[in-house]
DNA sequence: CTGTTCACG
DNA sequence: ACGTACGTGAACAGC
């Protein structure tokens, strides 16, 4: 006999949803449910090998039993996004896996299953039918030649009649006669008030059927109280009865022999299974190409050639990938034979391909231009895939080989091979083409990543001498803030734990506990602060977290980061925020204290590189603010620019509707609380907590500052509902953050996403600005010979190191690139300062 | 390895 | 009734 597997789809994604813990991929797509769902399935093809194979699913609309009765299934809830967004990947996967998928408007799921499992029963013993599902509904189906397959949390039960017979001790075809009885609150069956489980069975169990139940009412084994329910009941009753009752004649318009499966679709597979990041069900099954085609990726399987620098004919003057492996230089111009050359040092490799117009694509520039210092200086290579796939998309977390050989190719590994990243610049730069972003990578990234070698190559000298001894009096402050600190709690205890400082202030000293954290007590500097009024101790505790910090993170930490010459040489990583700002690790130089007065003294310890030197530091003035005049294209904000008149003090005069001349310090702090808020998308709540006003209160300035920039509020509205439309937004350049947030259930995560759509552009258009400025800054510099070079980025800030007497001409430079990096419908402006160190580049 | 805190734009 | 600005990185504590 042969056997036909029939799922109920929706039954087993909904097990899988609440089974298993919420998984995403890395864009935001929740997974788990339809890993759990391919998983299962994958089990029971494997247990049961059958035939024939198909997977039913609800229809969104009403069924006949809508029709039937009101109430039915009136109490569910729809089903969670979370859930929805993955129905049409279930679908996918069940198609991929060889099964018919199957749906009927006007019938559930189940109602196709029963039908089906009525086919094999009718058919002379050709065909039995195995049911998959997590629904105990399906039970009534089986019979000698239709076993339920239950799927539970934690395993697979087998139900055939025996089985059923021993957990409910009546037949399964008696099931409807007990769910008529008893109800199901789930689906809303009423069943007949008052009688539940046990009582319905026994009631089936000793009258064999509905009709028996009723025909035998008067029996006197039937309680008092029973009877009467069972007679106000009837109606509800046989109405359950049909309710509950699974049809199995639905008009299919298949046989079982149509549904006889092909297997697995390979490709389509891989193709899902790459989208929803199931690496491990990749390896398990043996999709991967490097496998199952005849491509190149490793060793053996791919053309491989022996070649020397000399064999490099003009032939080669192709775009060429280029590969660095076990030493090895491989190249590809073909995405299918890899050239292999001898020992011949990268540098000069490298030169002399640029020497005979070769065009190289590489994998992270950056390294290259950083390890291989034989790289002609004016060396740019053609196309770097890992910056490709940044643009591509700037949150994915990860441009790991691994991650985008197995987004493009398929493949799995971490090894990158010159045919593979051949392959990997056509599929990138389809896509970067279809876009418009080749301006943003080849004009921008690109050359970017050379600027940011040569920044790091140089380096930003500090005084360590200088930075130990200030380290040394932070490390003595602290002693003797310390010891009060113990004085007053009376106890000795370690300050930087959270938990025992929460325990000391909350428990010992009984001070009135605010927020909390996941973990107990939040002791953060905006709860402590709220507490000094109760106790000296937190405002010593305050200032031991500022010493620590400043000294274990910077004095000690920046000792500890600079060579022997006393120069720090920071990394840019130019793939890791959303928004296309840089970050910059190893030490983060783009983090150094300025904001109280102690920490700003570590500045004086940043120096230029040599006596006779300086630094130069320009800094775009409120180049976000600038960005939400310019392009929400408010007149009044631009005009107020335009005057040079300060943005914080025309907002206030706006927003509190008096003369500038009468705007108050206090006026101006919240105005300017409200120009932040309004960039990083605004809520009355945390405007509130800012200023210290009341929730109403914030609310009615955002209202007064929508009111009086009309075009912002419209920009605002606009650009949220160009979000959800799209699922993304740009910036100035075609830069591109997707926003998976807009299409989450939770109300938490889509207003975040909200605000991400209202920030990114900002935030982002100034990131592409300052890239731009720095390379035109760099060529002038290098153009002008002027003795002065980049050595930091903060974001919207730069530093030179330049010769004394460059000095004047390499900051009029800063400024004009700066200022005229791109043309808006207002000035951007720079401001700049010359001094012997850090610190000193102020006002 | 995660959470908390705090440094920056 | 709930938790909230946007974007980062480093140190430390404690599982």
């Amino acid at each position: 006999m042969k056997t036909l597997l029939a799922v109920d789809g929706n039954s087993i994604l909904n097990r899988a949803f609440y089974g298993i813990r919420p998984l995403t991929n890395s864009k935001g797509l929740y997974t788990h449910a339809v890993y759990g769902f391919v998983n299962i399935l994958l089990r029971q093809l494997e247990d049961n090998s059958p035939d024939a194979f198909a997977v039913a699913f609800d229809l969104k609309g009403p069924t006949f039993r809508h029709k039937q009765y009101d109430g039915y299934k009136a109490t569910r809830k729809g089903m969670p996004d979370e859930l929805a967004v993955q129905l049409p990947y279930a679908k996918r996967a069940a198609d991929a896996l060889g099964a018919r998928v199957m749906t009927l408007e006007g019938f559930e799921a189940d109602d196709i299953l029963g039908s089906l499992s009525r086919l094999c029963e009718a058919d002379n013993d050709e065909w039995r039918a195995l049911i998959l599902t997590g629904d105990r509904d399906s039970l009534q189906l089986i019979s000698a030649k239709t076993n339920i397959l239950l799927a539970t949390n934690a395993q697979t039960i087998k139900f055939d009649a025996e089985r059923f017979k021993e957990e409910y001790g009546v037949l399964p075809t008696q099931f409807v006669d007990v769910k008529a009885l008893m109800g199901d609150s789930s689906d809303n069956i009423p069943g007949v008030p008052g009688i539940g489980e046990k009582t319905a069975l026994k009631l089936i169990g000793e009258f064999g059927s509905l009709d028996g139940v009723y025909e035998n009412l008067s029996s006197a084994t039937i309680a008092r109280g029973v009877r009467s329910k069972l007679e106000s009941g009837r109606d509800s009753a046989y109405m359950s009865r049909s309710l509950a009752t699974i049809d199995t004649n639905a008009p299919l318009g298949v046989a079982a022999s149509d549904l006889v499966t092909s297997g697995f679709n390979r490709g389509e597979l891989l193709e899902l299974f790459v989208e929803l990041e199931f690496t491990g069900l990749i390896r398990k099954l043996g999709l991967d190409n490097s496998e199952t085609e005849q491509r190149p990726t490793q060793g053996d399987d791919c053309k491989n050639e022996q070649i020397t620098l000399d064999d490099l004919s003009s032939g080669f003057s192709c775009p060429l990938a280029l590969t660095i492996n076990e030493g090895k230089i491989q190249l590809s111009r073909d995405g299918e034979t890899i050239y292999e050359l001898g020992d011949v040092d990268v540098g000069k490799a490298v030169s002399e391909l640029g020497r005979r117009g070769a065009e190289l694509i590489v994998y992270d520039s950056k390294k290259y231009y950083n390890d291989y210092d034989s790289i002609p200086d004016d060396y740019l290579f053609s196309y770097d895939v890992m910056l490709a796939e940044y643009v591509i998309d700037p949150s994915e977390g990860s441009y790991a080989p691994e991650r985008i050989k197995l987004k493009y190719l398929g493949a799995t590994g971490d090894s990158l091979n010159a045919a593979e990243l051949y392959r990997l610049w056509q599929s990138t730069l389809e896509v970067i083409r279809e876009r418009g972003q080749e301006k943003l990578l080849l004009e921008v990234e690109q050359p970017l990543a050379k600027v940011l070698s040569r920044m790091e190559k140089v380096g930003f000298k500090v005084d360590i001498n200088g930075l130990m001894s200030f380290s040394s009096k932070l490390g003595d402050a602290a002693d003797e803030v310390r010891e009060r600190i113990y004085f007053e709690a009376g106890v000795e205890f370690n300050i930087n734990s959270p938990k025992q400082l929460g325990e000391v202030l909350f428990e010992r000293l009984g001070l009135p506990s605010g927020k909390k954290t996941k973990s107990g007590y939040s002791t953060s500097a905006e709860v402590l602060e709220r507490l000094a009024p109760y106790s000296p101790i937190v405002t010593d505790i305050l200032e031991y977290r500022q010493l620590t910090k400043l000294k274990s993170t910077y004095g000690d930490g920046l000792v500890k980061a600079a060579d022997r010459d006393g120069l720090i040489h920071t990394s840019f990583n130019q793939t890791i925020t959303a928004t296309g700002r840089l970050s910059s690790t190893e030490p983060n130089l783009q983090n150094i204290p300025v904001r109280t007065e102690l920490g700003r003294e570590l500045r004086r310890f940043f120096i230029p590189h040599d006596e006779g030197r300086v630094l130069i530091d320009a800094d775009y003035s409120q180049i976000e603010l600038r960005l939400l005049a310019h392009i929400s294209g408010d007149e009044t904000m631009i005009e107020a620019f335009k005057n040079g008149i300060d943005i914080h003090t025309v907002t206030a005069s706006q927003a509190f509707g008096v003369p500038i001349e009468a705007v108050t310090p206090e006026m101006r702090k919240r105005a300017k609380a409200v120009n932040f808020g309004i960039v990083y998308g605004i809520s009355d709540f945390s405007l509130a907590q800012d200023i210290g006003v009341t929730k109403k209160q914030a609310g009615e300035y955002i209202d007064a500052y929508l009111a009086k920039y009309p075009k912002v509020a419209e920009y605002l509205k606009d650009i949220v509902a160009r979000a959800y439309e799209d699922g993304y937004v740009t910036t100035l350049l075609g830069r591109r953050r997707y926003i998976p947030e807009l299409s989450s259930g939770k109300k938490m995560l889509k207003a975040f996403g909200e605000r991400v759509a209202m920030n990114s552009p900002i935030q982002g258009t100034a990131a592409d600005i300052i890239k731009l400025a720095m390379i035109n800054v760099d060529r002038a510099l290098r153009d002008s010979k002027l003795d002065a070079k980049l050595i930091l980025q903060v974001h919207d800030e730069l530093i030179v190191d330049s010769s004394r007497d460059d000095a004047e001409a390499a900051k009029e430079i800063l400024r004009r690139e700066m200022e005229s990096a791109v043309k808006l419908s207002l000035p951007l402006t720079v401001s700049t300062a010359v001094g012997e160190n850090w610190y000193e580049c102020k006002e």
